[in-house]
RNA sequence: GCCGAUGUAGCUCAAUGGUAGAGCAAUUGAUUUGUAAUCAAUAGGUUGGGGGUUCAAUUCCCUUCAUCGGCUCCA
């Protein structure tokens, strides 16, 4: 009997007896064998020195591929649990996944982690790495295993195998004197962590909710080599220089002052430039699009919040009312009562539908101290909202333009990936169930036809309808949610909202609450992390600074100033006696994408001398060129 | 909200119990300059707020506010 084993390239191994995934791998050859992390086999993912008894399917991972890094990560998460053992033998461990880039540990302790803790765990982590412990892995029942765990007095592991079936396979990983409950795989030797470092601490909940224990978390990033290392600290620093938060006071864009309150923003004049021109495209775009702009009320009466329940499922993140002529009054949390409000105050017929209603609406809502977070996370936000009411029938069609809508103008801000989300039907959810599922299967369609990669996210969607979101993944590989295309078989219910229908009865449509930016303000901040401060032309506040040599030239440059201005680009001059180097540094720190350096040769010849941030000296050029040249940019 | 760190001039940062400093920015003056920082002078502070210990507090303690990093990712 033989055994065959066939690769991801569709060559097929054979052998007379049982093989580990290892010396498949050497076989191929010795590097790929040293590079390997762990096996998948048949789709399920295994030690390399896991024995292949039978036909399969052999997938080799490496640091290369996700499954490789992720396993990378959780065995040096081992490897860091171990060296926290031995140096603080009182501490018991919890779990210690990777994640994204790197991994945790949480542990559970009376004193956080010091820095200087942090150092001593990270040299005994490295000692470890030299003694070059095997992984080893071992099944047993689940009796055993809470066996060991209670000898240890782990708490935190009882706690967990108590929650596995009884019939599950349990398995322990040990390397050197450090044992774990753990369901692998693993890289075979702690020799294979090459580079480890461990990046900060912080507090965490036993299972993420607040009401249990907060333990401490160590987090740590591990690669196998130095180089990587060292690129992905840089690459820390470079997410540094691109935060909006540091740009924003670089570029004097906006600022949030302790007297005005947290997470409140206060738009300085070049931020606000840059909104208003965002804003401006946005209404444009959507009065193409047939929506319809609207203004509502910063407040709302409490029998408003009632009627559509946010008073009972939205209250704490709602502001507490105030009082005017005895009744309570609610700053809003969301546009949608107004708007549904608007829609109510006339009758309608199918014929109007679908109606869309838009408004870049600002909102109040309280967010907890600890969560505030620059533009992303803040208490007053201005959403860039609409509403779609419509008729079953029209459903499918409003869904397709908005997907098409949204990605369109996301493009239209520079952005090339996305990452997409179908959320479903969660527990507790309100609506009837064919409604659920013919929004559900619309949503999916479009994405379909569309051909648009996209994740479900089963049960995800809110308790009043299934949705899609858009995320936009910066150049960092952030992700950051703007768009939302929700259902909601909540409001229209609750408002009693009717459309009456060519049967002359009415009937009640559909609702799609729609934010293609998101807030204006989470996406100004990504908008501005994703170009690192370098906005398109179109957004930027100054988009030309004019700098005359001398004095001598004030006359001349200021004459094109004002041409530039009459042709609608958005100029400064710098007049300022100082040198040329010193007014062209400053206006490449302001990152102002044109200068025009205009000196007594310029004058002589009626020409300017074009300047591009970050590129350099363009030559010089008459006026109109400059113009052709700074609009190819647009 | 919880855990930890931080809070000194507009910005970036010094000063460990004994009169609070620097660079940049600002203001003034000189310089009129050719592609990323000209020189000099001046001004700028209740060291986040409040309380305490001390002869003396930016420094030590308490409290409060804010900021930063975390608090979903199943062994």
């Amino acid at each position: 009997m033989s055994i065959n084993i066939s690769l991801p390239d569709g060559s097929i191994k054979t052998y007379a007896k049982a093989v580990t995934a290892l010396e498949v791998a050497t076989e191929i050859s010795p590097r790929l064998a040293d590079a390997a992390i762990c096996a998948e086999v048949n789709g399920k993912l295994v030690d390399l020195d896991h024995l292949i008894e039978a036909d399969s399917k052999l997938v080799l991972h490496t640091f290369k591929t996700e499954p490789g890094q992720e396993v990378y990560w959780h065995s040096t998460a081992h490897l860091m649990a171990q060296a926290v053992k031995q140096l603080y033998p009182e501490v018991k461990v919890t779990i210690g996944p990777a994640i994204e880039f790197g991994f945790y540990y949480d542990f559970d302790r009376d004193t956080p982690f010091t820095d200087d803790e942090l150092i001593k765990i990270e040299d005994r982590m490295k000692e470890l790495i030299k003694a070059n412990h095997s992984y080893s892995r071992r099944e047993l029942s689940k009796a055993e295993a809470m066996d060991i765990f209670a000898k240890m007095n782990e708490s935190y592991k009882l706690e967990i195998l108590a929650e596995i079936p009884d019939t599950d396979v349990i398995s322990t990983y040990t390397q050197g004197d450090f044992i774990d409950l753990c369901r692998g795989p693993h890289i075979s030797s702690t020799g294979k962590i090459k580079a480890v470092k461990l990046l900060k601490t912080s507090g965490a909940y036993w299972r993420g909710d607040e009401k249990n224990k907060m333990l401490h978390r160590i987090y740590g990033i591990s690669f196998p080599s130095n180089k990587e290392l060292t690129e992905y600290l840089a690459f820390l620093e470079e997410a540094k220089n691109r935060d909006h938060r540091k740009l924003a006071r670089d570029l004097d864009l906006f600022s949030i002052n302790d007297e005005v309150g947290p997470g409140l923003v206060l738009w300085h004049p070049n931020g606000a430039m840059i909104r208003h021109l965002i804003e401006a495209y946005w209404k444009e775009e959507h009065l193409r699009k047939g929506y319809k702009l609207v203004y509502t009320p910063h407040v709302g009466r409490s029998k408003l919040w009632e009627t559509s329940g946010h008073l009972g499922f939205y209250k704490e993140n709602m502001y507490a009312p105030m009082e005017i002529e005895e009744q309570d009054y609610y700053i809003k949390p969301m546009n949608c009562p107004f708007h549904i409000a608007i829609y109510k105050a006339n009758h309608h017929s199918y014929r109007e539908l679908p109606i869309r209603l838009a408004e870049l609406g600002t909102v109040y809502r309280y967010e907890r101290s600890g969560v505030l977070h620059g533009l992303m996370r803040v208490r007053g936000f201005t959403q860039d909202d609409a509403h779609i009411i419509c008729t079953p029938e029209q459903m499918d069609t409003e869904v397709d333009k908005l997907i098409t809508f949204s990605l369109d103008m996301l493009k239209h801000f520079g952005f090339k990936e996305f990452m997409i989300y179908l959320s479903t039907r969660p527990e507790g959810s309100v609506g009837e169930a064919e409604d659920w599922d013919a929004a559900t299967e619309s949503l999916r369609r479009s994405l379909e036809k569309q051909g648009l990669d996209y994740k479900v996210d089963e049960g995800g969607g809110a308790f009043y309808g299934p949705k899609i979101d858009i995320k936009i993944k910066d150049a960092l590989g952030r992700a950051w949610q703007c768009t939302t295309i929700q259902f909601d078989f909540n409001l229209p219910a609750r408002f009693n909202m009717e459309y009456i229908g060519a049967d002359n009865t009415p009937h009640r449509p559909y609702m799609i609450h729609r934010a293609v930016l998101g807030s204006v303000e989470r996406f100004f901040a990504t908008l501005l992390e994703y170009h690192s401060g370098n906005l398109p032309l179109w957004l930027c506040p100054t988009q030309v600074m004019v700098i005359p040599i001398t004095d001598n030239q004030l006359e001349y440059a200021n004459k094109l100033v004002e041409k530039l201005q009459l042709l609608g680009l958005r100029t400064e001059i710098d007049t300022r006696g100082e040198k040329i180097g010193y007014k062209i540094r400053d206006a490449e720190l302001k990152k102002i994408p044109f200068m025009c350096v205009v000196g007594k040769n310029e004058e002589a010849n009626n020409f300017v001398t074009l300047r591009q941030h970050t590129i350099g000296d363009l030559g010089s050029m008459d006026f109109d060129d400059a113009v052709k040249t700074i609009r190819s940019h647009q």
